[in-house]
DNA sequence: CTTCATATGTGACGACCATCACTGGTTATG
DNA sequence: CATAACCAGTGATGGTCGTCACATATGAAG
């Protein structure tokens, strides 16, 4: 890679043109808006009126949203081959969210009405949308299944969960790596900073989880996931009726 | 209506269906099947695995969930002319939630796989499937940030406030008519029939709103929206930093 | 008019966890 | 390599609100 700005630049692996023919490819090609951003540069606002779809052709980034106070609520990432920005291409809205890059990046941009265009042109696009929507809405509603009745805590074990991977190297380790710090991980468990080190402190004193070189491994995955489900000792929300 | 059962079997007035021909919709007819349910009936569980979308054609459901313990957790309502179950006819995953009847209802049901004939025919439809979903995902996204920087006495005046319409009989007051049992409310808000309780009181011994035959009376929509969005003197989640 | 189920109002109590306040690491960056 | 910026850990404190426990409506059913 000879320069920072062609890392690359092919469409080809967007998924929403899966399917579609080099030619189309190619026409679109020329109809996007490029753009590189930085790491931690926001890439598009709430505020904004702009309609535009986004393609992450390089890197990765988080949609998130502010409260009044300052507090981040993260709803999603989306990384090399996704894209966002639909909800406002497809209806008209505005913006229902703020978007970040988390590494330095290469979006394209597609105007609202060449995004329509392209989706009442291809079926399979449109398909791709349609899924992609009915995944998110799943997503959300088990986000508020478990804001409505579990607590704090519970969620924070949830995500750790969500975030493992199983170990590459063997073991039957489930890592987190890159570990996140405590912040983003509070902003998507809906709690504070506080809240989610001391939950890992307890975490490491129990031995279920531990801490080496950016990495956090979980040593025990199915007591985790027990204590996530466990309608347990206490109160927050929920409790045996 | 000189029987029950007879109430109104047209698909005409589905939502779904706008932009259809008549023949199209004579078509359909013949293949959906037909349910009436008793107000309180389910029509549909969580745990089932049938893929069918229904679509109310008379009456109106409720999507609700329970956690574990019994805690219920209120997704939506659907009234006449609308539909669900989508979800799972699009991306042939399990059922995401259970779906109750509020009054008597006539629901209809397609099969996944006329469904998605429907849609890949009709792109009137698919736009409409398209667009409900994206109106739910904002939805969705709204209530996430409702419930992860406010606090419960909060979320029940915005509950009440977007029950309330307009007073049809002059005057400027916003009224919720029926005035659905606490319960319901608290399931929507996420809060116990208790904490509805106590903010209603509160509110009704401030004068901004007053219960009379079945009907409450927000009397000082405005300032009750202000309270909503006060970051107020407190903590709950969210405070002034 | 009973009687039983369902809806409501309210007090007491205490768990949960957000907030505040620091301390000590770790990473950038000039 | 120093100095700032950010990250991580932990105690103390107090408000919020879920839970439990009753007392009253309100209404439906017989």
């Amino acid at each position: 890679m000879t320069d920072s700005a062609t890392t690359s630049r092919s469409l080809a692996a967007i998924e929403l043109f899966d399917g579609l023919p080099q030619s189309e490819l190619d026409a679109i090609d020329k109809m996007v808006r490029w753009r590189n951003v930085k790491a931690g540069e926001q890439i598009l606002d709430r505020a904004s009126d702009n309609r535009d779809v986004f393609l992450v052709v390089d890197g990765s980034v988080r949609i998130v949203n502010f409260s009044r106070s300052g507090r981040e609520v993260a709803y999603a990432a989306v990384r090399a081959g996704g894209f966002f920005g639909e909800l406002a291409a497809i209806d008209g809205e505005p913006r229902s969210a703020t978007v970040v890059a988390i590494q330095k990046s290469v979006v394209a941009t597609l105007s609202p009405s060449l995004f329509q265009d392209l989706l009442s042109k291809h079926p399979s696009m449109m398909m791709t949308v349609v899924r992609r929507l009915a995944r998110i809405v799943r997503t959300c509603d088990d986000r508020i299944m478990d804001l409505s009745t579990l607590g704090a805590v519970q969620r924070v074990y949830l995500e750790l969960l969500r975030m493992s991977k199983p170990d590459a190297a063997g073991a039957g380790y489930w890592v987190i790596y890159p570990m996140p710090p405590h912040k983003e991980i509070a902003a998507r468990a809906s709690t504070t900073r506080e809240t989610v080190a001391r939950v890992i402190s307890q975490l490491t004193s129990d031995g279920l989880v531990e801490k080496r070189d950016k990495v956090l491994y979980l040593q025990d995955k199915d007591k985790i996931q027990a204590m996530a489900e466990a309608l347990e000792s206490g109160q927050g929300p929920e409790t045996a009726r």
